[in-house]
DNA sequence: TCCTATGTTGTATG
DNA sequence: ACATACAACATAGG
């Protein structure tokens, strides 16, 4: 379930292990998670290693080990940490994990849409530092999010708040919650918001960024009820905000939950970009 | 059996 | 070269 938030809740999932030395590495060179990634190097490096710190940006976590390597770790759909018991053996799919004296520290991914990487230097490896500016940072700005629209003009804003280039970190429920308190309908095409509404998009970007992982983020706790990621899944639910049934559809290739009548469509439909 | 899934990426087309 | 759309990846659960 992986977005912002909760990646950063995860990322302290293996806290435990950090600077403690990796005893062992247990891992399966074929499995999907390991594509482009050389497991030898890997294992051979980090056995012996000690786990140093640990840091998250937009979905992504990157673990720094003594001998200037890093572990690289993307949840994909279905990834997850865990720390389990330093005698703990393998399931089918726990791709990777870290023995040390007192704990396993585990990645697990059944659908393998994630990802390890591996990076020897004394740099940060550039596939960490070429992540956008996080939307919680000063480069996230007004003007660069209203540049990116103008360059997508014809695609719904539902999509656009799904790329990671401008939106680090948002995925599928995060875009639909500040759709949602932004008022803007997600089929509403990019190149159709008004200044209004694409300050709106950007403070509620931030918004749903800063809430979220002020309250997942720390414990994992459920979001409110006043959000609407309390109600898209369920059939038959309201939105919190007008007690209206909410619409489910799917834009952009993903199932996509908004509160008919507060995000309307301009008068125009969102259809048409001028010039 | 069929449908869904909180993500990315490669490829085809405009 | 850039923008856009969508199938593909692999598995589990309702």
């Amino acid at each position: 379930m992986p977005e912002l938030a909760e990646v950063e809740f995860i990322r302290k999932s293996w806290n435990p292990g950090l600077g403690h030395r990796v005893e062992g590495v247990l891992l399966h060179p074929s499995a999907k998670v390991f594509r482009d990634t050389d497991t030898a190097r890997l294992k051979d490096t980090v056995t012996g290693a000690t786990l140093l710190s640990s840091a998250t940006a937009a979905k992504q976590m990157l673990f720094r080990l003594s001998k200037d390597a890093y572990l690289g770790i993307h949840l994909g759909m279905t990834g997850e940490l865990t720390l389990e018991a330093a005698d703990f053996k393998p399931g089918k799919h726990d791709h990777l994990v870290l023995q040390q004296k007192d704990h396993a520290l585990v990645f697990s991914d059944p659908r393998m849409f994630g990802r390890v990487q591996f990076y020897v230097g004394p740099q940060e490896p550039e596939w960490w530092t070429s992540i956008a500016p996080a939307i919680l940072s000063a480069k996230f700005t007004v003007s660069a999010v209203a540049d990116f629209l103008s360059r997508r003009k014809r695609t719904p804003i539902k999509a656009v708040l799904l790329m990671q280039e401008r939106f680090p970190g948002v995925g599928n429920w995060m875009a639909d919650e500040i759709l949602w308190r932004a008022e803007i309908h997600p089929k509403q095409l990019a190149g159709t918001l008004r200044e209004k509404q694409v300050h709106a998009l950007h403070k509620e970007c931030r918004w749903v960024c800063r809430q979220a992982l002020k309250i997942v983020g720390e414990k994992f706790d459920d979001l409110p009820k006043t959000w609407l990621f309390s109600h898209r899944w369920e059939d038959g639910g309201r939105c919190p905000k007008t007690g209206v049934l909410l619409k489910r559809e799917e834009i952009g290739g993903r199932t996509t939950c908004w509160s008919p009548g507060r995000q309307k469509l301009p008068v125009d439909g969102g259809r048409k970009v001028k010039g």
